[in-house]
DNA sequence: CTAGGAGCTGGAGTGCACTCCAGCGCAAGC
DNA sequence: GCTTGCGCTGGAGTGCACTCCAGCTCCTAG
């Protein structure tokens, strides 16, 4: 399977560069989302057709791709922006872009042990059902106070929460 | 440190009950947000004093942070309210209960490998740039596609994808 | 008893990230 | 060559989750 040359790709672009909708199945976002995401500044890279329509090249893509990662990860549009802003890949600005990176690293690590954290809660709570359906008890959240303490006991000794707390 | 007792707790609430600052403080909640979350029904188990301010006994506290779990999780608002109209904790809603807790904790588990691989991904990017820097080059995105490919592979190489993969 | 601060309510306002739409042009199959 | 459909643009609209506010009451310290 070989890949076509650096000159054919760049001279005469093949079937590789891609029409928007084929970009948004391929990434999942929406057409419009695509269309807005270049307004916004989020997606430089892209070409057009003689007749103005939107080519995507790899390099749009594996940018696309980038993009995704910070925003699913909780970077705001415009944060984005000010990243890709930051010059058009000179030197002198890539300290700067790889400081942000390590700065979103280090919040979706926080998010990262947050969701952990949050999961033991979710089946913490799972387990809490678990007994009681198994002891056939009602109430549960509005419960007597013996039962919660009761319950929260049995979990901590059962372990449900120590063992999925990390 | 002995807990008062049951009784004590339920008859005539000690400075266990908290008040809308407190439980702000505790949870990271604005105090507008606790307020609005319990008119939308999310939270229940809020008493009143007798001039109308909002006390939190301990279970609420406790439901409180079941309900900022599930909402950092992504569950939308509208979600959490059904949740918990599911019934004052009886038996028969137990199952239905457990099993939007199962698939809440299904998107999440969802989510944790989404946000690992996101992670890698930015991981990877940053890889690059020390690269760039360590070679004193300039360019990344708009850059040559030899570039870019070069890098790619080196990263491989270097395992820097695979071994933040996962 | 009074002054200042905290809380209350209902409702309006905000910010973000899309999402939809009208009105148009290009393009390809019949 | 004409229709059918995709794509384009600028701008308006939407949904969600708060956040702020006015106008009031309540509580506490002096």
């Amino acid at each position: 399977m070989p890949r076509p040359s650096l000159a054919a790709v760049t001279a005469a672009p093949p079937e590789t560069t891609l029409g928007i909708r084929q970009v948004s199945e391929e990434t999942g976002l929406s057409i419009d989302t695509l269309r807005w995401y270049e307004r916004e500044g989020l997606l430089p890279l892209v070409e057009r057709t003689a007749g103005g329509q939107r080519r995507y090249p790899p390099a749009a893509l594996r940018f696309i791709r980038l993009v995704q990662a910070l925003r699913r990860t909780g970077m705001p549009v415009a944060d984005v922006r000010r990243f890709i802003e930051l010059g058009g890949g000179e030197l002198a600005n890539h300290p700067e872009r790889m400081a942000l990176l390590e700065q979103q690293c280090a919040q979706i690590e926080q998010r990262l042990a947050e969701l952990q954290d949050d999961l033991a809660v979710v089946r913490a709570k799972i387990a809490t059902y678990r007994h009681l359906i198994a002891r056939g008890l009602d109430c549960e959240d509005d419960l007597s106070e013996e039962l919660v303490d009761q319950l929260r006991t049995d979990e901590l000794l059962a372990g449900t929460l120590l063992d999925l707390q990390r």
